[in-house]
DNA sequence: ATGCTGACTATGT
DNA sequence: TACATAGCCAGCA
């Protein structure tokens, strides 16, 4: 083959989603965070819109993604999408502050050389 | 090709 | 604490 072309723009974020896929329930990681660990320093960006194209039943949980401030970042257009992330990591035991920040000393994952 | 937009973040005022 | 700016980059009209 060829090599290249009739390549799902989704491939180009299978990177992003596999970091995400690591997220252990229970726990949460940043944008920035997983940018880097997806080898993508810099580009946390991208990772909001690589979890805004996926679809349902993706298997990615994208509800573990939080901003540098441990907050869920608010979306355009009201879909109501932060308030499910908000409910999803309750009801997975993560904590938020009252002032709707979550903890990331006590939440944030800690992920380690994979290795399985 | 060009211009906008968008689930980010760090830094400066 | 709040707002403004500057990088970064893919998808689409």
């Amino acid at each position: 083959m060829t090599g290249r072309r009739a390549r799902p723009a989704a491939t180009r974020y299978d990177r992003i989603y596999a970091i995400v896929r690591r997220i252990p329930r229970g726990r949460v990681a940043t944008y920035g965070q997983v940018a880097m660990l997806a080898g993508l320093p810099g580009r946390a960006r991208m990772i909001g819109y690589a979890l805004a194209a996926l679809s349902d039943g993706s298997g990615v949980p994208w509800q573990r993604v939080v901003n540098a401030q441990g907050r869920v970042s608010p979306r355009a257009g009201g879909s109501g999408h932060e308030v499910l992330q908000a409910v999803m990591l309750r009801r997975e035991g993560v904590r938020f502050r009252k002032t709707g920040v979550i903890p990331l000393a006590v939440f944030r994952w800690h992920p380690r050389l994979r290795g399985r």
